[in-house]
DNA sequence: TGTTTTATGATTGACTTCAGTCATAAAAGG
DNA sequence: CCTTTTATGACTGAAGTCAATCATAAAACA
């Protein structure tokens, strides 16, 4: 018999979350759980799928776990290649038993993943960002060390000023950063706070490296990082040509992938 | 024919590396995908399940996302009932506009869920576990706060002299622990470490309740966390006729749930 | 080199899942 | 209050999935 529409949404909206938890939900115990038929319980999971909400398996329903970082993995995608060879540059900076510091963003993200598939040991590394100490985590050889603060749920990064203070715990080596824009003047980040602790990241590193691939260029942010003068060492795709009309002057050390 | 084990195992990493990207992989797909029969793309699959590298599901896979939690997982559902009555019991305990600390482990994972599902807001949750910490990140009304420290992979918290020291940002109204094991003489837990940290934050913390379910009473872990006698509050399934004969001095507060 | 082990693909029958159809009863809507 | 809409569960044939068995050819091993 018909039931009344909220409950209808209500159930599917329970159905989804549960699937947030499972890995994996077999029909059966969606009948189960929800206390409906087969019938319908195919039909809640053939409704959240089309709206994209889940992944439909056979025989039961997967929750789009890529939904989590979600915009994470979509900016991901985007400039892949160029992303995978600023790594590929920005790795050969790496050197064994040393502490590295690696900043939030996709491009920075890159090298984590080059470093797990090619990794180089022994080495420390500090980060406040959550898909890059799982990317790394587990690594032989490499020891992950989070710095603590507020989880920010949307980017999974940990900020405030704990994240910052927990940076005194640690000497960085090298801090390979990333940036949202960059012009004339220098480089450019989304939001003061995502600056604020990239600049103690800085000063608490020896060296530093900024990866940027070249869709960066020519824009600019709302926050300041730094003017090209301070740059130690640039890692990008862009050629050189390009690079002396958008930057000056421009860094000591120029990696070009 | 029979194919060198090398490339056998190549190619299961493979998959599994695949799998971390799709989120569904039908056995179709495996088979275009790698290349082989049903048969083997079926026992490759198996092998992968086995070891927990994925989730096995009718007509695929899925990639374990959760894999980090792996044990974890399977240790949440061992006692999952008992759990969720002494969550339901510490959820009683936190207070709205209080910063409360979770502990890593099972039990306080139930507490969690308890929360995500019926918040008390506003609410700050420091904790030195990641699966806690991404259960609660993005609930209404609830900030969350992570230790920072050495990221320990099998596991999924933060220990180490800078998580530790991570505590000494918060002042914490109610700690949550819990352990490995009690007996008569207190409660135990499995290495010195945990229990050190347990420690620092037992101090940090104006109040503290200890949950604990009935399968850990009557045995003893390597580390001991404390006697009974400094026990402030226990949350636990077990009978008050059964406690009295395995724990004195009760402590002051005991909710049986 | 000769023997043993085993990874593979094909086949099979039992079992499961699926989309579609239909009757029904209750909600929605006027 | 009456009509229309629709959410549900039962049933169905078709299609998909599975574990087991077996022959084979190549790797592993001595």
């Amino acid at each position: 018999m018909k039931v009344p529409l909220h409950l209808v949404e209500a159930r599917r909206q329970q159905l989804a979350a549960l699937l947030q938890q499972r890995s994996y939900l077999p029909i059966q115990e969606v009948c189960s759980l929800l206390q409906v038929s087969e019938a319908t319980a195919r039909r809640d999971l053939r409704a959240l799928a089309r709206e994209k909400r889940i992944v439909r398996t056979f025989g039961g329903a997967v929750s789009d776990f890529n939904q989590r970082f979600a915009s994470f993995r979509e900016r991901q995608t985007q400039f892949r290649d160029a992303k995978n060879r600023i790594a590929a540059g920005a790795r050969q900076l790496v050197q064994p038993s040393t502490t590295i510091y690696l900043d939030a963003g996709t491009t920075v993200a890159a090298l984590a993943e080059a470093l797990r598939h090619k990794p180089v040991t022994p080495l420390r590394v500090v980060t406040h960002s959550l898909p890059a100490a799982e990317t790394l985590a587990g690594v032989e050889g490499v020891t992950v060390f989070l710095t603590g603060g507020h989880f920010l749920n949307r980017q999974s990064i940990l900020l405030g000023p704990e994240a910052g203070k927990a940076l005194a715990f640690y000497t960085i080596d090298v801090a390979f950063l990333g940036a949202e824009a960059a012009d004339k003047n220098g480089v450019w980040n989304s939001t003061e706070e995502v600056v604020h602790h990239q600049q103690i990241a800085l000063k608490r590193a020896r060296h530093h490296a900024l990866c940027l691939d070249a869709s960066k260029f020519g824009h600019t942010a709302p926050a300041f990082l730094k003017a090209w003068s301070g740059v130690e060492t640039l890692v990008t795709d862009l050629p050189e040509t390009e690079l002396l009309k958008l930057a000056s002057p421009i860094p000591k050390q120029v990696l070009h992938t």
